[in-house]
DNA sequence: GTAAACCTTGTAGCAACTACAGCTTCAAGC
DNA sequence: GCTTGAAGCTGTAGTTGCTACAAGGTTTAC
């Protein structure tokens, strides 16, 4: 049932899961794609099934979910008769990251609206931006930045 | 009136910016920090205006600000004579970053959460949350998350 | 039959650190 | 003055998730 229709080149395969060849070669070489069947010159050629992979790949790495949480997603998918609380699991875990980053992320913005709105446009030596960078004490909210680092 | 003072351990000052002597020695090396006096043994000390450019740079840093920033802010908190317009330059394009990110953070949570929320703990074959990474028709929120990107 | 467009592998680069390995120096106690 | 253990030194490699070459080989359309 898999030996016909590999007829995808790893472009059209990159086009149309929105990505690039290079993606494709280097999700193969860790793992999240399947060696693909090669035509006699040593090119990939794929089917149907690859791009649906591959669409799950990139959608979940746009929903922000890292490489080793796409592999066991992937695992689990590859399992339909398995309980699905494990993918809840990871699913929630990432959720409170998300909840945690926003949070953050909202305190810096609010932060960066203050220095912003205060600074008159003067010289440095009265800035507020840096006057709030250099110190830690003008922040209004204590401990609710730290914030550009990833997701897992 | 710089020869005096220099006293403080490499190890004292990554504690007292809280960070790691690493980060110290990799923030010389690529130029956010001056080169360090030394030890007759080789062993670099430090006096309180590092300490004061350390934190500075740490809290730029947390605040989610890219080094190339960072250096930017630097390269004019040491000329405290020039207009502020540049550092709020900086600031305020930082600050729409922040803001876009919030946004595509905020509707990545809410899809999360629907796909958390919908998910019957079943079998992996039913699971919404597969469902949903699988099938990007299943998104309410359309071009909103892509977003663990790092910010400029 | 030829030319363009595509593919191949391998390697190096990005950000912003972090983590060794293998050695040297410093500071404190005795 | 000597020992000992913590801390420091350099240099290099690893991390994450790709991206971008270089130097060739293959396919395909005309």
């Amino acid at each position: 049932m898999s030996m016909m229709g590999q007829s995808i080149s790893i472009g059209e395969l990159a086009r149309r899961a929105d990505c690039k060849p290079e993606t494709v070669r280097y999700y193969e070489r860790i793992g999240l794609l399947r060696d693909a069947t090669r035509t006699g010159g040593g090119q990939r050629r794929y089917g149907e099934d690859a791009v649906r992979r591959l669409t799950f790949i990139r959608h979940a790495r746009d929903f922000g979910f890292s490489v080793e949480s796409v592999r066991e997603l992937l695992a689990m998918s590859d399992q339909p008769d398995m309980s699905c609380q494990e993918v809840d699991a990871i699913a929630t875990h990432h959720l409170k990251k998300v909840e945690s980053r926003l949070r953050r992320l909202s305190a810096l913005r609010e932060e960066l609206q203050r220095m912003v709105t205060q600074c008159a446009g003067g010289k440095v030596e009265s800035c507020r931006i840096i006057e709030v960078i250099s110190d830690h004490q003008l922040c209004v909210t204590e401990n609710s930045h730290g914030g550009a680092h990833d997701l897992g």
